[in-house]
RNA sequence: UCCCCAGUAGCUCAAUGGUAGAGUAGGUGACUGUUAAUCACUUGGUUGUAGGUUCGAGCCCUACCUGGGGAGCCA
Protein backbone atom coordinates (compact mmCIF):
# COMPACT_ATOMS: atom_id res chain seq x y z
CA UNK A 1 0.00 0.00 0.00
CA UNK A 2 1.33 3.40 -1.01
CA UNK A 3 1.73 6.05 1.47
CA UNK A 4 0.13 9.48 0.98
CA UNK A 5 0.07 12.53 2.80
CA UNK A 6 -3.47 13.47 4.39
CA UNK A 7 -3.37 16.68 2.09
CA UNK A 8 -2.80 14.52 -1.29
CA UNK A 9 -6.05 12.17 -0.26
CA UNK A 10 -8.27 14.04 -2.68
CA UNK A 11 -6.24 12.48 -5.37
CA UNK A 12 -6.79 8.48 -4.46
CA UNK A 13 -10.41 8.03 -3.93
CA UNK A 14 -11.07 4.65 -4.18
CA UNK A 15 -8.02 3.74 -3.96
CA UNK A 16 -5.67 1.63 -0.92
CA UNK A 17 -3.52 3.81 1.09
CA UNK A 18 -1.80 4.55 4.12
CA UNK A 19 -1.41 7.01 6.26
CA UNK A 20 1.30 7.59 8.85
CA UNK A 21 0.62 10.19 11.43
CA UNK A 22 -1.01 10.58 14.96
CA UNK A 23 -4.36 10.16 16.70
CA UNK A 24 -5.54 13.94 17.38
CA UNK A 25 -8.63 12.35 19.04
CA UNK A 26 -10.94 8.95 18.66
CA UNK A 27 -14.43 8.79 19.55
CA UNK A 28 -16.13 5.44 20.31
CA UNK A 29 -19.56 4.61 19.11
CA UNK A 30 -19.52 1.51 20.54
CA UNK A 31 -19.02 -0.76 17.01
CA UNK A 32 -17.52 2.26 14.61
CA UNK A 33 -14.23 3.81 16.17
CA UNK A 34 -13.90 7.42 14.45
CA UNK A 35 -10.21 8.12 14.54
CA UNK A 36 -8.74 11.79 13.41
CA UNK A 37 -5.45 11.19 11.89
CA UNK A 38 -3.12 14.18 11.65
CA UNK A 39 0.38 13.60 9.97
CA UNK A 40 1.33 17.28 9.47
CA UNK A 41 0.01 17.88 6.40
CA UNK A 42 -3.56 17.71 7.60
CA UNK A 43 -6.55 16.03 9.50
CA UNK A 44 -8.71 13.05 8.11
CA UNK A 45 -11.27 10.72 9.73
CA UNK A 46 -10.59 7.35 9.70
CA UNK A 47 -13.54 5.10 10.32
CA UNK A 48 -13.18 1.53 11.76
CA UNK A 49 -15.98 -0.95 11.56
CA UNK A 50 -15.78 -3.77 14.22
CA UNK A 51 -15.52 -6.52 12.12
CA UNK A 52 -13.01 -5.60 9.97
CA UNK A 53 -9.75 -6.60 12.33
CA UNK A 54 -10.29 -9.26 14.82
CA UNK A 55 -12.20 -8.07 18.11
CA UNK A 56 -8.83 -7.40 20.53
CA UNK A 57 -7.43 -5.60 17.73
CA UNK A 58 -10.90 -3.59 17.73
CA UNK A 59 -10.71 -3.16 21.19
CA UNK A 60 -7.37 -1.96 21.01
CA UNK A 61 -7.81 0.72 18.83
CA UNK A 62 -10.67 2.27 20.44
CA UNK A 63 -8.25 3.14 23.64
CA UNK A 64 -5.47 4.48 22.00
CA UNK A 65 -5.29 7.88 23.84
CA UNK A 66 -4.15 11.38 22.08
CA UNK A 67 -1.18 12.26 20.05
CA UNK A 68 -0.58 7.76 19.82
CA UNK A 69 1.71 7.42 17.01
CA UNK A 70 0.39 4.99 14.06
CA UNK A 71 -0.18 4.23 10.48
CA UNK A 72 -3.52 3.66 9.16
CA UNK A 73 -4.39 1.58 5.98
CA UNK A 74 -7.59 2.44 4.56
CA UNK A 75 -9.51 3.12 1.18
CA UNK A 76 -10.20 6.87 0.76
CA UNK A 77 -14.07 7.64 0.32
CA UNK A 78 -15.82 10.84 -0.98
CA UNK A 79 -17.88 12.03 1.95
CA UNK A 80 -19.84 15.30 2.44
CA UNK A 81 -19.63 15.10 6.15
CA UNK A 82 -16.44 15.53 6.25
CA UNK A 83 -14.86 19.06 5.93
CA UNK A 84 -12.02 18.18 3.73
CA UNK A 85 -14.47 16.09 1.67
CA UNK A 86 -12.83 12.44 2.15
CA UNK A 87 -12.86 9.94 4.77
CA UNK A 88 -10.73 6.82 5.32
CA UNK A 89 -12.52 3.33 5.26
CA UNK A 90 -9.97 1.21 7.63
CA UNK A 91 -8.58 -1.75 6.79
CA UNK A 92 -5.72 -2.01 9.25
CA UNK A 93 -4.45 0.12 11.91
CA UNK A 94 -0.11 -0.39 13.21
CA UNK A 95 0.06 1.46 16.64
CA UNK A 96 3.51 2.52 16.65
CA UNK A 97 3.29 3.67 20.04
CA UNK A 98 0.37 4.27 22.74
CA UNK A 99 0.32 7.48 24.41
CA UNK A 100 -1.77 7.84 28.22
CA UNK A 101 -2.12 11.15 30.14
CA UNK A 102 -1.10 13.27 26.85
CA UNK A 103 -0.78 16.52 28.60
CA UNK A 104 -2.63 18.97 26.15
CA UNK A 105 -6.27 18.56 26.08
CA UNK A 106 -8.58 19.30 23.66
CA UNK A 107 -9.76 22.32 25.91
CA UNK A 108 -8.80 26.12 26.70
CA UNK A 109 -5.59 25.91 28.81
CA UNK A 110 -3.72 29.23 30.19
CA UNK A 111 -0.87 30.65 28.50
CA UNK A 112 1.61 29.38 30.95
CA UNK A 113 1.29 26.01 30.50
CA UNK A 114 0.96 25.95 26.90
CA UNK A 115 4.42 27.27 26.68
CA UNK A 116 6.05 25.68 29.25
CA UNK A 117 4.61 22.65 27.02
CA UNK A 118 5.54 24.39 23.61
CA UNK A 119 7.35 21.77 22.00
CA UNK A 120 3.87 19.44 22.26
CA UNK A 121 1.64 22.93 21.82
CA UNK A 122 2.67 23.09 18.34
CA UNK A 123 1.01 19.95 17.15
CA UNK A 124 -2.78 21.47 17.93
CA UNK A 125 -4.87 22.85 14.88
CA UNK A 126 -4.59 26.48 15.45
CA UNK A 127 -0.54 25.96 16.36
CA UNK A 128 -0.04 24.05 12.97
CA UNK A 129 -2.11 26.73 11.44
CA UNK A 130 0.08 29.64 12.50
CA UNK A 131 3.22 27.81 11.49
CA UNK A 132 2.16 26.86 7.83
CA UNK A 133 1.29 30.91 7.54
CA UNK A 134 4.27 31.68 8.98
CA UNK A 135 6.37 29.60 7.03
CA UNK A 136 3.94 30.94 3.47
CA UNK A 137 4.91 34.24 4.68
CA UNK A 138 8.85 33.82 4.52
CA UNK A 139 8.38 32.38 1.14
CA UNK A 140 6.22 35.22 -0.31
CA UNK A 141 9.07 37.65 1.33
CA UNK A 142 12.19 35.94 -0.75
CA UNK A 143 9.80 35.58 -3.34
CA UNK A 144 9.19 39.12 -3.54
CA UNK A 145 12.42 40.29 -3.18
CA UNK A 146 14.40 37.60 -5.51
CA UNK A 147 11.98 38.74 -8.49
CA UNK A 148 12.66 42.31 -7.87
CA UNK A 149 17.01 41.95 -8.36
CA UNK A 150 17.57 41.64 -4.82
CA UNK A 151 20.07 39.77 -3.62
CA UNK A 152 19.89 37.80 -0.53
CA UNK A 153 22.89 39.03 2.00
CA UNK A 154 23.04 37.38 5.62
CA UNK A 155 23.86 39.13 8.10
CA UNK A 156 26.10 38.61 11.08
CA UNK A 157 24.52 37.79 14.41
CA UNK A 158 27.59 38.61 16.52
CA UNK A 159 28.31 42.23 16.26
CA UNK A 160 31.24 44.19 17.72
CA UNK A 161 28.59 47.47 18.93
CA UNK A 162 25.34 48.64 19.01
CA UNK A 163 23.32 49.24 15.83
CA UNK A 164 21.87 52.23 16.68
CA UNK A 165 23.41 52.71 20.43
CA UNK A 166 20.07 53.32 21.78
CA UNK A 167 18.80 49.59 22.97
CA UNK A 168 19.92 46.81 25.36
CA UNK A 169 22.05 44.55 24.10
CA UNK A 170 22.46 40.89 25.18
CA UNK A 171 26.95 40.50 25.89
CA UNK A 172 28.51 37.85 25.06
CA UNK A 173 31.98 36.52 25.49
CA UNK A 174 34.42 36.76 22.46
CA UNK A 175 37.09 34.39 23.27
CA UNK A 176 39.62 36.09 25.33
CA UNK A 177 39.25 39.95 26.90
CA UNK A 178 36.47 40.65 23.90
CA UNK A 179 32.80 41.35 23.98
CA UNK A 180 30.63 40.80 21.72
CA UNK A 181 26.87 41.31 21.22
CA UNK A 182 23.71 39.64 19.46
CA UNK A 183 22.85 41.76 16.73
CA UNK A 184 19.61 43.88 17.06
CA UNK A 185 19.89 44.89 13.39
CA UNK A 186 21.69 44.01 9.82
CA UNK A 187 20.84 47.44 8.35
CA UNK A 188 24.20 48.74 8.61
CA UNK A 189 25.73 45.98 7.15
CA UNK A 190 22.84 46.10 4.61
CA UNK A 191 23.97 49.59 4.00
CA UNK A 192 27.73 48.06 3.08
CA UNK A 193 26.14 45.57 1.39
CA UNK A 194 23.96 47.08 -0.86
CA UNK A 195 27.01 49.35 -2.17
CA UNK A 196 28.41 46.06 -3.39
CA UNK A 197 25.01 44.59 -4.44
CA UNK A 198 22.71 47.22 -5.20
CA UNK A 199 19.37 46.02 -4.14
CA UNK A 200 19.68 43.73 -1.13
CA UNK A 201 17.84 42.26 2.12
CA UNK A 202 18.91 40.22 4.90
CA UNK A 203 16.44 38.05 6.72
CA UNK A 204 17.08 36.33 9.94
CA UNK A 205 16.85 36.41 13.95
CA UNK A 206 17.73 39.65 15.99
CA UNK A 207 17.89 40.43 19.75
CA UNK A 208 16.74 42.84 22.51
CA UNK A 209 17.71 42.32 25.82
CA UNK A 210 14.47 45.14 26.75
CA UNK A 211 12.66 43.58 29.49
CA UNK A 212 9.89 44.43 27.75
CA UNK A 213 6.48 42.31 28.65
CA UNK A 214 3.86 42.91 26.28
CA UNK A 215 1.81 40.81 23.62
CA UNK A 216 4.02 42.44 21.18
CA UNK A 217 7.44 42.03 22.12
CA UNK A 218 9.76 39.55 22.48
CA UNK A 219 13.65 39.06 23.20
CA UNK A 220 14.37 37.14 19.86
CA UNK A 221 12.41 37.40 16.74
CA UNK A 222 13.37 37.91 13.29
CA UNK A 223 13.47 40.93 11.15
CA UNK A 224 13.42 41.11 7.26
CA UNK A 225 15.68 44.39 6.65
CA UNK A 226 16.15 45.34 2.62
CA UNK A 227 18.26 48.02 1.64
CA UNK A 228 18.38 49.61 -1.41
CA UNK A 229 21.24 51.69 -3.17
CA UNK A 230 19.95 55.01 -4.97
CA UNK A 231 16.64 54.19 -2.99
CA UNK A 232 14.56 56.69 -1.64
CA UNK A 233 12.63 57.53 1.22
CA UNK A 234 8.96 57.14 -1.18
CA UNK A 235 10.65 54.15 -2.60
CA UNK A 236 11.17 52.54 1.10
CA UNK A 237 7.02 53.02 1.11
CA UNK A 238 6.08 52.23 -2.54
CA UNK A 239 8.51 49.10 -1.58
CA UNK A 240 6.88 47.88 1.74
CA UNK A 241 3.25 48.73 0.58
CA UNK A 242 4.18 46.33 -2.78
CA UNK A 243 5.45 43.58 -0.06
CA UNK A 244 2.42 43.87 2.40
CA UNK A 245 0.30 43.65 -0.73
CA UNK A 246 2.30 40.67 -1.93
CA UNK A 247 1.99 38.95 1.17
CA UNK A 248 -1.47 39.34 2.11
CA UNK A 249 -2.39 38.34 -1.66
CA UNK A 250 -0.36 35.36 -1.27
CA UNK A 251 -1.24 34.68 2.35
CA UNK A 252 -4.89 34.63 0.84
CA UNK A 253 -4.24 32.82 -2.20
CA UNK A 254 -2.93 29.62 -0.47
CA UNK A 255 -3.33 29.17 2.79
CA UNK A 256 -7.86 29.28 2.96
CA UNK A 257 -7.37 25.96 5.13
CA UNK A 258 -5.26 27.72 7.91
CA UNK A 259 -7.27 30.92 8.17
CA UNK A 260 -10.60 29.38 8.27
CA UNK A 261 -9.36 27.34 11.01
CA UNK A 262 -8.05 30.05 12.76
CA UNK A 263 -11.41 32.06 12.20
CA UNK A 264 -9.73 34.91 10.91
CA UNK A 265 -12.02 37.31 9.25
CA UNK A 266 -10.39 37.15 5.54
CA UNK A 267 -12.25 40.80 4.56
CA UNK A 268 -9.78 42.74 6.75
CA UNK A 269 -7.11 40.70 4.98
CA UNK A 270 -8.77 41.08 1.45
CA UNK A 271 -8.79 45.53 2.23
CA UNK A 272 -5.27 45.18 2.59
CA UNK A 273 -4.36 42.75 -0.11
CA UNK A 274 -5.94 46.01 -2.25
CA UNK A 275 -3.28 48.50 -0.83
CA UNK A 276 -3.63 51.92 -1.70
CA UNK A 277 -2.71 52.72 2.26
CA UNK A 278 -2.60 56.71 3.57
CA UNK A 279 0.60 58.15 4.00
CA UNK A 280 0.80 61.31 6.47
CA UNK A 281 3.19 63.57 7.83
CA UNK A 282 4.23 63.40 11.17
CA UNK A 283 3.19 66.76 11.82
CA UNK A 284 -0.23 65.49 10.12
CA UNK A 285 -0.81 62.28 12.39
CA UNK A 286 0.26 64.83 15.73
CA UNK A 287 -2.57 66.94 14.54
CA UNK A 288 -5.23 64.46 14.13
CA UNK A 289 -3.92 63.04 17.42
CA UNK A 290 -4.26 66.86 18.92
CA UNK A 291 -7.34 67.07 16.69
CA UNK A 292 -8.99 64.21 19.29
CA UNK A 293 -7.57 65.78 22.55
CA UNK A 294 -5.61 62.56 23.49
CA UNK A 295 -3.46 64.21 25.52
CA UNK A 296 -0.17 63.65 23.14
CA UNK A 297 2.07 66.63 23.28
CA UNK A 298 3.78 67.55 20.11
CA UNK A 299 7.35 66.77 19.32
CA UNK A 300 7.18 63.53 21.52
CA UNK A 301 7.26 60.10 20.21
CA UNK A 302 3.93 58.48 19.78
CA UNK A 303 3.44 56.42 22.57
CA UNK A 304 1.47 52.64 22.16
CA UNK A 305 -1.64 54.60 22.64
CA UNK A 306 -1.23 57.29 20.21
CA UNK A 307 0.08 54.24 17.79
CA UNK A 308 -3.57 52.54 18.27
CA UNK A 309 -5.53 56.12 18.33
CA UNK A 310 -4.13 56.76 14.84
CA UNK A 311 -4.65 52.54 13.64
CA UNK A 312 -7.78 53.11 14.50
CA UNK A 313 -8.65 56.67 12.86
CA UNK A 314 -7.60 54.95 9.48
CA UNK A 315 -8.50 51.51 9.94
CA UNK A 316 -5.81 50.60 7.36
CA UNK A 317 -2.40 50.16 7.72
CA UNK A 318 -0.93 53.69 7.24
CA UNK A 319 2.90 55.29 6.89
CA UNK A 320 3.62 58.25 8.82
CA UNK A 321 7.12 60.20 7.25
CA UNK A 322 8.95 62.76 7.93
CA UNK A 323 9.73 62.93 12.19
CA UNK A 324 11.18 65.13 14.65
CA UNK A 325 14.75 64.53 13.86
CA UNK A 326 16.06 63.90 17.45
CA UNK A 327 13.66 61.11 18.21
CA UNK A 328 14.92 59.22 15.30
CA UNK A 329 18.24 57.39 14.81
CA UNK A 330 21.57 59.45 14.43
CA UNK A 331 22.20 57.77 10.74
CA UNK A 332 18.93 59.15 9.10
CA UNK A 333 18.91 61.59 6.64
CA UNK A 334 17.45 65.08 6.98
CA UNK A 335 14.27 66.50 4.68
CA UNK A 336 16.23 69.14 2.46
CA UNK A 337 13.19 70.98 2.93
CA UNK A 338 13.03 71.01 6.81
CA UNK A 339 16.09 70.37 8.33
CA UNK A 340 14.56 69.50 12.04
CA UNK A 341 12.62 66.60 10.00
CA UNK A 342 14.44 62.99 9.81
CA UNK A 343 13.45 61.22 6.72
CA UNK A 344 12.39 58.49 8.54
CA UNK A 345 8.78 56.62 8.20
CA UNK A 346 6.48 53.84 10.23
CA UNK A 347 4.03 51.58 8.86
CA UNK A 348 1.26 51.37 11.67
CA UNK A 349 -1.08 48.29 11.20
CA UNK A 350 -4.98 48.50 11.64
CA UNK A 351 -6.53 45.87 14.52
CA UNK A 352 -3.76 46.89 17.37
CA UNK A 353 -0.87 44.95 16.03
CA UNK A 354 1.44 48.14 15.89
CA UNK A 355 4.21 49.08 14.05
CA UNK A 356 5.41 46.74 11.36
CA UNK A 357 7.72 48.32 9.43
CA UNK A 358 10.29 51.25 10.55
CA UNK A 359 12.97 52.56 8.19
CA UNK A 360 14.03 55.52 5.86
CA UNK A 361 16.59 57.00 4.07
CA UNK A 362 20.00 57.29 5.14
CA UNK A 363 22.45 60.15 5.54
CA UNK A 364 25.45 59.50 3.28
CA UNK A 365 27.15 62.44 4.13
CA UNK A 366 30.04 61.85 6.08
CA UNK A 367 30.23 65.64 7.75
CA UNK A 368 27.09 64.97 8.41
CA UNK A 369 27.24 61.83 10.18
CA UNK A 370 30.43 62.88 11.70
CA UNK A 371 28.55 65.27 13.56
CA UNK A 372 25.35 62.94 14.66
CA UNK A 373 28.48 60.01 16.02
CA UNK A 374 29.34 63.09 18.30
CA UNK A 375 25.82 64.38 19.11
CA UNK A 376 25.21 61.17 20.04
CA UNK A 377 28.54 59.79 21.87
CA UNK A 378 29.16 56.93 19.71
CA UNK A 379 32.49 55.39 19.87
CA UNK A 380 33.47 56.72 16.68
CA UNK A 381 36.68 53.93 15.67
CA UNK A 382 33.61 51.27 15.68
CA UNK A 383 31.63 53.14 13.12
CA UNK A 384 35.23 53.83 11.34
CA UNK A 385 33.64 50.90 7.95
CA UNK A 386 29.99 52.64 8.41
CA UNK A 387 32.04 56.07 7.62
CA UNK A 388 33.78 54.24 5.07
CA UNK A 389 30.57 53.68 2.86
CA UNK A 390 30.63 57.54 2.70
CA UNK A 391 33.95 57.95 1.87
CA UNK A 392 34.52 55.80 -1.27
CA UNK A 393 31.52 56.08 -3.52
CA UNK A 394 28.73 57.58 -1.40
CA UNK A 395 25.04 57.34 -3.03
CA UNK A 396 21.60 58.02 -1.81
CA UNK A 397 19.80 55.01 -0.33
CA UNK A 398 17.11 53.97 1.70
CA UNK A 399 15.84 50.33 3.55
CA UNK A 400 13.70 49.45 5.64
CA UNK A 401 13.13 46.95 8.84
CA UNK A 402 9.81 44.63 8.72
CA UNK A 403 9.28 42.56 12.16
CA UNK A 404 8.03 39.01 11.28
CA UNK A 405 6.54 37.66 13.95
CA UNK A 406 4.54 41.22 14.21
CA UNK A 407 3.35 40.49 10.63
CA UNK A 408 2.34 36.75 11.54
CA UNK A 409 0.50 38.06 14.25
CA UNK A 410 -1.23 40.82 12.08
CA UNK A 411 -2.02 37.72 9.10
CA UNK A 412 -3.11 35.38 11.36
CA UNK A 413 -5.43 37.66 13.94
CA UNK A 414 -3.00 36.36 16.90
CA UNK A 415 -3.69 37.72 20.57
CA UNK A 416 -0.08 37.17 20.99
CA UNK A 417 2.93 37.34 19.41
CA UNK A 418 4.56 34.17 21.54
CA UNK A 419 2.04 32.25 19.39
CA UNK A 420 3.46 33.45 15.89
CA UNK A 421 6.88 32.00 16.22
CA UNK A 422 7.73 28.38 16.38
CA UNK A 423 9.65 28.79 20.31
CA UNK A 424 9.25 31.83 21.87
CA UNK A 425 12.24 33.35 23.47
CA UNK A 426 10.65 36.10 25.91
CA UNK A 427 11.57 37.72 29.56
CA UNK A 428 12.41 34.71 32.02
CA UNK A 429 11.12 32.75 29.39
CA UNK A 430 13.63 30.54 27.59
CA UNK A 431 12.48 26.49 27.75
CA UNK A 432 11.68 24.89 25.62
C1' U B 1 12.63 49.38 36.35
C1' C B 2 7.43 50.93 37.46
C1' C B 3 1.87 50.08 37.69
C1' C B 4 -2.35 46.56 37.70
C1' C B 5 -4.28 41.41 38.00
C1' A B 6 -4.06 36.14 39.14
C1' G B 7 -2.14 31.60 41.73
C1' U B 8 -7.53 25.74 44.39
C1' A B 9 -7.27 18.21 41.26
C1' G B 10 -2.82 16.66 35.33
C1' C B 11 -5.73 20.81 32.76
C1' U B 12 -9.93 24.84 32.79
C1' C B 13 -12.47 26.96 36.70
C1' A B 14 -16.32 27.31 41.19
C1' A B 15 -16.63 27.73 46.54
C1' U B 16 -21.00 34.91 52.24
C1' G B 17 -14.83 33.89 57.19
C1' G B 18 -18.06 27.89 58.90
C1' U B 19 -17.69 19.85 56.08
C1' A B 20 -12.94 21.92 49.33
C1' G B 21 -16.72 21.16 44.35
C1' A B 22 -17.74 20.84 38.90
C1' G B 23 -16.19 20.11 33.89
C1' U B 24 -12.36 17.80 31.36
C1' A B 25 -8.32 14.33 31.16
C1' G B 26 -7.22 9.18 33.38
C1' G B 27 -9.90 4.23 34.84
C1' U B 28 -14.48 0.78 34.21
C1' G B 29 -18.89 -0.10 31.36
C1' A B 30 -22.98 1.05 27.33
C1' C B 31 -23.81 2.60 22.30
C1' U B 32 -23.02 1.48 14.01
C1' G B 33 -22.16 8.39 11.82
C1' U B 34 -19.43 10.74 15.87
C1' U B 35 -17.37 16.27 14.85
C1' A B 36 -13.96 19.07 21.83
C1' A B 37 -19.73 12.68 20.65
C1' U B 38 -23.14 11.21 24.49
C1' C B 39 -24.64 8.41 29.00
C1' A B 40 -23.55 5.72 33.86
C1' C B 41 -20.00 4.69 37.62
C1' U B 42 -14.99 5.94 39.39
C1' U B 43 -9.52 7.46 40.88
C1' G B 44 -7.66 12.20 41.84
C1' G B 45 -6.18 17.99 46.89
C1' U B 46 0.14 20.10 51.74
C1' U B 47 -5.83 25.74 48.13
C1' G B 48 2.09 29.07 45.32
C1' U B 49 5.51 29.81 50.02
C1' A B 50 6.26 31.88 55.01
C1' G B 51 4.18 34.57 58.76
C1' G B 52 -0.13 37.18 61.01
C1' U B 53 -5.54 38.37 62.46
C1' U B 54 -9.63 35.07 64.14
C1' C B 55 -13.16 30.33 68.17
C1' G B 56 -12.46 29.14 62.93
C1' A B 57 -8.82 31.34 56.79
C1' G B 58 -9.01 28.84 49.95
C1' C B 59 -11.34 33.65 51.36
C1' C B 60 -8.92 39.07 55.48
C1' C B 61 -3.57 41.42 56.41
C1' U B 62 2.07 41.50 55.42
C1' A B 63 6.28 39.77 52.82
C1' C B 64 8.23 36.75 49.20
C1' C B 65 7.89 33.45 44.77
C1' U B 66 5.71 32.33 39.99
C1' G B 67 2.79 33.74 35.96
C1' G B 68 -0.25 37.23 33.10
C1' G B 69 -1.48 42.24 31.21
C1' G B 70 0.26 47.18 30.52
C1' A B 71 4.02 51.51 30.62
C1' G B 72 8.78 52.80 28.91
C1' C B 73 11.75 50.97 24.54
C1' C B 74 11.09 49.11 19.98
C1' A B 75 9.84 45.52 15.00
Amino acid sequence: MTHVDVARLKDHVGKPVTVRGWLYNCRSKGKIHFLQVRDGSGMVQAVLVKGVLADADFERVGKLGQESSLEVDGTVREDVRSPSGVELDVTGVRPIQDVKDYPIALQEHGPDFLLQNRHLWLRSRKQHAVMRIRSRIETAIRGFFDDRGFTLVDAPIFTPSACEGTTTLFEVKYFDDDKAYLTQSGQLYMEAAAMALGKVYCFGPVFRAEKSKTRKHLTEFWMLEPEIAYGTLEDVMDISEALIVHIFSEVLRTCRQELATLERDVTKLEDVARGGFPRVTYAEAAKILVDMNSGFVPGNDFGAPDEQALATHFGRPVFIHRWPAEIKAFYMKRDPNDPSLALGVDMIAPEGYGEIIGGGQRAEDLDFLLEQIKLHQLPQEAFEWYLDLRRYGTVPHAGFGLGLERTVAWVTGREHIRECIPFPRMLYRIYP
